[in-house]
DNA sequence: TATTGTTATACTCTATAACTATA
DNA sequence: TATAGTTATAGAGTATAACAATA
C-alpha cells in the first residue's frame, strides 16, 4: 500500500488530474462541429493503424460489434469510411478510413495542436520547463501503454 | 505561425497525445459500472465546487439546460443529487451532491489514483524522471487554466 | 419582458438478444 | 458448430422547440 504522503501516489494523483484537465479542454475542439467524440476516436484509430475488421475496430474501441456496426453505418453515410468486403472470407468486411474521414482527423488534430501551442505560448515557460513537458509526455506515453 | 520543427510546436504535440492517452486508459475506471462519464462529471464538479443551479451546472459542463435538467433527474433517482427549491427565487433550483454520491466520485478517484500509481511504478521511473511528472504536472493544469 | 427550469420530440451511442451468411 | 456481421429493440445523453412559473 501507498499512504497520501508517498511521493508516488503524489505524483499519480496530480498526473491523473492534471492529464484530465488537459484533454477535456482539448476534446471541445474539432473540425467538424456534428462529429461526436466516439466518431472522431474510430476515425483516428483507422487513420494510425490502417484498415480494420469490424470486430477489431469494435475491441480496439472496447464497444460490442453490434455499437460499432450501426456507428459505422453513420460514418460511411457521411462519406468518412467504406466498407469493403473481403474476397478470401465472405463473412468479413474491412473498414478503411476515406480521404475525407482522414482530413477530419488531420483538420481537428491540427486545430487542437495549434490551441495547445497557444496555451503554452502564453504560459510563457522557461526554456526548462518547457523542456520538462518534452520529457513528461515521453514518460507519459510509457506509462499510460503499461 | 510555428513551423513543425518549433520545439514549442513539438511539445504541444507530444503533450496533446501523451495526455489524451493517459485520459483515455483512466477514464475507463469506475466505482460504479452502470455510471456513465457525463454523469460522473456532473457530480465531481458538485463535490468539488459545491451546490449549483441548472443553467450555472449546465454552463459549467458545456451542455443545454434540458440536457441537464434529464441528467439530473436520473442521478437524482438513483439518490446521488437532491434538487433544493430556492426559497428567495422560486424559479430556481440548487443542485446539491448527497453523501452517496459524495462516496462514488470518491472512490472513483482512488481506483484511478490505485491504478496512475500502480502503472509509475510498473514504470520503475528514476527519482529524476519522477520529479519531472511532478513538475509537468504543475504545469500542465497552469496551461490548461489559461 | 426576461429568466429559470421542464416537457416533448428526435438523433446518436450504447447494450443485449436474435438473426443471416459463411467457414 | 463456430465466427463475422447485421437487425431489432431499449435506455441514456445530447439537442432544439415549445411551454409554465416567477421575477
Amino acid at each position: 500500500m501507498t499512504s497520501p504522503e508517498d511521493p508516488l501516489q503524489r505524483t499519480a494523483t496530480d498526473l491523473r488530474f492534471a492529464a484530465f484537465r488537459l484533454a477535456r479542454r482539448l476534446r471541445s475542439v474539432r473540425a467538424v462541429d456534428a462529429m461526436s467524440d466516439a466518431q472522431l476516436a474510430v476515425l483516428a484509430a483507422l487513420r494510425m493503424h490502417g484498415r480494420h475488421s469490424i470486430t477489431a475496430l469494435a475491441e480496439r474501441e472496447r464497444v460490442t460489434a453490434p455499437s460499432m456496426s450501426t456507428m459505422l453505418t453513420g460514418l460511411e453515410e457521411q462519406g468518412y469510411v467504406v466498407r469493403i468486403p473481403d474476397p478470401d472470407d465472405r463473412r468479413r468486411v474491412h473498414v478503411e478510413i476515406t480521404e475525407v474521414g482522414a482530413d477530419v482527423v488531420a483538420e481537428t488534430i491540427r486545430r487542437r495542436d495549434e490551441l495547445m501551442a497557444a496555451k503554452i505560448s502564453a504560459a510563457e515557460l522557461t526554456p526548462h520547463e518547457l523542456e520538462v513537458l518534452r520529457e513528461a509526455s515521453a514518460l507519459m506515453r510509457r506509462v499510460a501503454e503499461l
